[in-house]
DNA sequence: GGCTGGCAAACA
DNA sequence: TGTTTG
DNA sequence: ACAGCC
């Protein structure tokens, strides 16, 4: 078997069973099947067979052809039992059967290196166990030996075999191959730089959690914080989302929190964050942070996200692989998959140090200059990210430079780096984007008359002071056209994005579509769990189809464009304000902005109040037009109170949108002179799943819940 | 109870 | 393609 | 072990 892979295919000989639970979907187990097939493998539908018993009776069993059950990494314990449980299978079936039960990361890492991983090293932990136990590491020792000889490096695993339970951490002191500016010695683990002291004791004094204050509300917040960057770590993107959006939340309250039912009922705050800050009031700590702070393994995790480059997933498999520390990674740089990752190991103690804002400045004065020197007049620079909302401990180096005419992007970052290079300034480069690429897939298929602009991107590393650190930069060129909107997205990006993705989902609510180039009217085809049998074809995508561009030449046009205060860069956060800015009530009030002619109708013609995809179909115009009047004629008068109450609900049209849509047809008209309303580029590719989309439409419609659809009169 | 959750782009 | 980043 | 919506 250890021969196996080039002749038969990866997973030759290998039947794999998906659980589907967890982050484990249906559309990647499509994904999955498919490329399990692809490589040799074989995808059972069925994790228990029936046999019938000397009695004649029918009885189920463990499939004794699966070979391998694979389970989302992230399903916990009690999934995993309620599973099995659901499919008639007791704890004991499996742990007796031959199945293995792996993690899926099994699957794609054996299919992305080609190689069949060890099974050992990825198995999936049901049995008993501490939530933090590793308790994996011993049982995978013995195993691996023997049939492992082919899994990526050699067996790495350190000393730390033995110590899997007693961690008395033995913190042996590293032998510092890697000669590192002793900076920081830096216990990982804790937060990034001190916010664990603060949240212990408090620098400039304790917090006193029993009384109300802001400083307490800041102390509460970071407990929150605490517990997203865990769920990070531990690949729980959507804890990670809800508890760090929490933090913002709660830090940018103006009024302390007097009880748990203060925060209560606000949208994005649910019983679990209301419970722990309930548990706060009363004791002072979290319970499930003190858990994260004993456990070993989280810890670990996130040590190893420390290097740029290695997410949860890539720390998942380093762990499972026996390393401990960052420490034990420096000895073994191989373990690393890439050769940025092992550049940016050398990074990690640099990266974790704050700069001052005057830093910041004084770099970005230095890159200006440069730009100054070789493009004179033709550049402008600007300073984003943590920097532009006002921040004092900074992370890096954001600058966003745009031409000041109207020329395409072109090589000029290139120039700038090339020559800073040269001065030994810039030191690496993590990530730079071709230029002539930036205008190819912009989030869907674009518009025909206007496909939007190339821009670059560079992600790299400069060195300011040769004394100092080396410093995370970033620099990105857009065109002057689609500036501001790239001012929007590099500057609201706090923390996981949160403001961001606020606007853009209100976005996509009025019927747009918001990126970091361009707002424009959108169609979506929504993305819905297929109903296809695994290893058929992939769920359908959430295509795009780009509608006319809405121009706008500030932030304050953008914001003004989506009906919402234009927030300076310092309030860039999800506070209760913008999360009944962004209600969908009000960006469906606010929809005939943009579709003047569409209304908005569930399926019997009432006022929509609810309902979240907007959902349309170029080519379905035609006959949503012909029910639209069928329905409006045979719905008469009965109907016609409800179209009134829907117009009083719209808002009236602000002066800034109508001279956003007066510019844009303008410049519509002296492009080609295209009419107003929405061109349909490509038509939606396979025709058999329109109509398969059309069908559940009409069921989901006929069980009376209601699209919510925008019907287009035509123009 | 099940599904979705902001987006795009680079990299291996 | 999945993973990671901004 | 999250929150909001059908």
């Amino acid at each position: 078997m250890a021969e196996s892979p080039s002749s038969g295919g990866v997973f030759s000989s290998c039947s794999l069973y998906f659980v589907r639970r967890g982050d484990l979907g249906l559309s990647r187990i499509n994904t999955m099947s498919q490329r399990v097939k692809d490589k040799g493998g074989q995808v059972i539908q069925d994790i228990t067979s029936t046999f019938i018993d000397e009695e004649g009776r029918e009885k189920k069993e463990l499939n004794p052809a699966i070979t391998h059950i694979v389970v989302a990494k992230t399903l916990s314990r009690q999934g995993f039992l309620r599973f099995l449980h659901d499919s008639s299978l007791t704890e004991e079936s499996i742990s007796t059967g031959r199945a293995k039960v792996v993690r899926d990361e099994w699957m794609t890492k054996s299919s992305q290196t080609g190689k069949r991983q060890n099974d050992e090293a990825y198995l999936y932990q049901f049995t008993e166990s501490a939530p933090s136990a590793p308790s994996s590491a011993s049982r995978s020792a013995a195993a691996s030996g023997g049939s492992d000889s082919h899994t990526t490096p050699p067996p790495p695993l350190p000393q730390q075999q033995q110590q899997q339970q007693p961690h008395p951490v033995v913190k042996q002191e590293p032998e510092d191959e890697l000669a590192m500016e002793p900076h920081v010695g830096e216990g990982f683990g804790l937060g990034e730089d001190g916010e664990e002291l603060m949240i212990e004791g408090g620098e400039d004094g304790t917090v006193d959690y029993t009384k109300p204050s802001l400083e307490r509300n800041k102390w509460m917040a970071e407990h929150f914080t605490e517990l997203s960057k865990g769920y990070k770590a531990s690949s729980d993107q959507w804890r990670h989302y809800t508890y760090s959006r929490a933090a913002k939340f709660i830090a940018g309250l103006d009024k302390p929190i007097l009880s748990a039912d203060d925060i209560a009922g606000q949208q994005g705050i649910g019983p679990r964050v209301r419970e722990k800050v309930q548990e706060l009031l009363d004791t002072g700590k979290l319970q499930r942070l003190n858990n994260f702070k004993k456990d070993e393994r989280l810890q670990a995790l996130r040590s190893f996200c420390q290097i740029w480059g290695v997410g949860p997933s890539m720390a998942g498999r380093l762990w499972a692989r026996g390393f401990r520390t960052l420490d034990d990674i420096k000895k073994h740089p191989e373990a690393l998959d890439t050769d940025r990752q092992r550049r940016c190991l050398k990074y990690v103690d640099d990266f974790a140090l704050k700069m001052t804002r005057a830093e910041v400045e004084s770099i970005y004065q230095r890159v200006c200059e440069k730009a100054a020197e070789l493009l004179p007049g033709e550049l402008h620079l600007e300073l984003c990210g943590s920097h532009r909302r006002g921040e004092t401990h900074l992370g890096d180096i954001d600058i966003l430079v745009t031409r000041t005419d109207d020329r395409e992007v072109g090589t000029e970052v290139q120039r700038i780096l090339d020559s800073l290079s040269g001065e030994g300034f810039i030191v690496d480069t993590l990530s730079m984007s071709e230029p002539d690429k930036g205008k190819a897939v912009q989030g869907g298929i674009p518009h025909p008359e206007d496909p939007g602009h190339p821009s670059v991107t560079f992600l790299g590393v400069c060195w300011p002071d040769r004394s100092g650190p080396k410093r995370r930069i970033d620099i990105k060129m857009w065109h002057r056209s689609e500036f501001p909107f790239a001012l929007v997205h590099f500057t609201g990006a706090v923390g996981s994005g949160h403001f961001n993705r606020v606007i853009r989902q209100h976005a996509i609510h009025m019927g747009l579509h918001l990126s970091e180039h361009k707002l424009c009217k959108a169609m979506r085809d929504s993305k819905r769990k297929a109903d296809h049998r695994p290893g058929n074809r992939r769920a359908a995508q959430d295509k795009i189809w780009q509608g006319q561009v809405i121009p706008c030449e500030s932030e304050e046009e953008i914001f003004a464009a989506l009906g919402i205060e234009c927030r300076p860069p310092e309030r860039r956060v999800p506070d209760q304000a913008l999360m009944l800015e962004c209600s969908k009530e009000n960006a469906l009030k606010k929809m005939h902005w943009f579709w003047p002619d569409a209304m908005v109708l569930d399926r019997s013609g009432s006022p929509l109040v609810k309902r979240q995809k907007i959902e349309h179909k170029a080519e379905e115009h035609a006959a949503i037009k012909d029910e639209t009047l069928t329905q409006t004629q045979h719905q008469g008068e009965d109907q016609n109170h409800h179209h009134q109450h829907q117009r009083e609900e719209r808002l009236a049209v602000p002066a800034k949108v109508l001279e956003l849509l007066d510019r844009q047809k303008r410049m519509c008209d002296s492009h080609r002179g295209v009419g107003v309303g929405p061109r349909i580029v490509k038509q939606p590719p396979a025709a058999e799943k329109k109509a398969e989309k059309k069908e559940a439409r009409v069921k989901t419609e006929g069980e009376g819940e209601g699209e919510v659809r925008v019907k287009m009169e035509d123009d």
